[in-house]
DNA sequence: TTCTAGTTGCAAATGGTTTGCATTTGCGTA
DNA sequence: TACGCAAATGCAAACCATTTGCAACTAGAA
């Protein structure tokens, strides 16, 4: 899908700086800062508060997401497109991505018995690595 | 556990303050921000920037997450007494928390397959609410 | 093409969070 | 139990990521 669609399906209208700052958010793949993205963009003479502006207007359009990264920073990515399943092993901190998806039998569960209709999820998985369970 | 154990198991001080933060986080059933925890403490007579200490130094010592609110703001809470799993409504952004753990299953598996002990975990489930699905 | 609500750029303001420093406290050790 | 010291606290001041006001500019509908 082209990038002008993709944001007027969300109710944004399909400018320049949100171009931009979608095609810079979607060749990431781990979410990003507002800095990075407008450092990502420095040739292209990007203004900082549009920055941020695109990306509230994204999270508020609930085409991205926003969460907090190791150093407390505000991350971004987009909601479709980002590794959704971590393990983060509470001793040294490691963040291994989960190959595919391990949970899809439940989505169905939670489907049938909530009436809720699953269309993405992000899971922080929280335990020992194998190194640190010594 | 007692608090001061808590605490010290996990390589931290049982200081006055980090016992009076632990016990309002572990009162709340929900994320709180830092001010929501400062005015909790009001008859207590608490300093913010401790507060901000003493949730950095949980979230550094893996007691408690940092997460993002919905209004942008910083929230807290502790890692094993939170609710786990949410379907988060891509329409109207209601926040349904999940009864019971639909994974529990799933998490046999990566155990098995990863040698990762599985300790906690944090699920985030986008898709659509029954009255949004019209 | 025209109209207009929505968006952008810039500079300035905001306010949540951090920091420096002097004082106090937890807690291991004698 | 008292001692010593690294770590934690309280306060005020500083910081800086993020927001905002406003005038100029677009995207998209009519």
């Amino acid at each position: 899908m082209d990038e002008k669609e993709l944001l007027q399906e969300h109710g944004l209208k399909a400018t320049n700086a949100r171009k931009e700052v979608l095609r810079v958010l979607s060749s990431f793949n781990a979410p990003a800062s507002a800095d990075e993205v407008f450092r990502a963009l420095l040739d292209k003479d990007p203004d900082l508060s549009t920055v941020y502006r695109t990306l509230n207007s994204f999270v508020d359009a609930k085409l991205a997401k926003r969460e907090v990264g190791p150093n407390k920073e505000n991350l971004f990515s987009l909601i479709s497109e980002e590794d959704h399943h971590f393990l983060v092993c509470l001793k040294c901190g490691k963040k291994i991505p989960l190959e595919g998806c391990p949970y899809h039998d439940a989505n169905e569960a939670i489907e049938r018995k909530t009436g809720f209709k699953v269309h993405d999820h992000n899971t922080e998985i929280y335990g020992y690595c194998p190194d640190c369970q010594k």
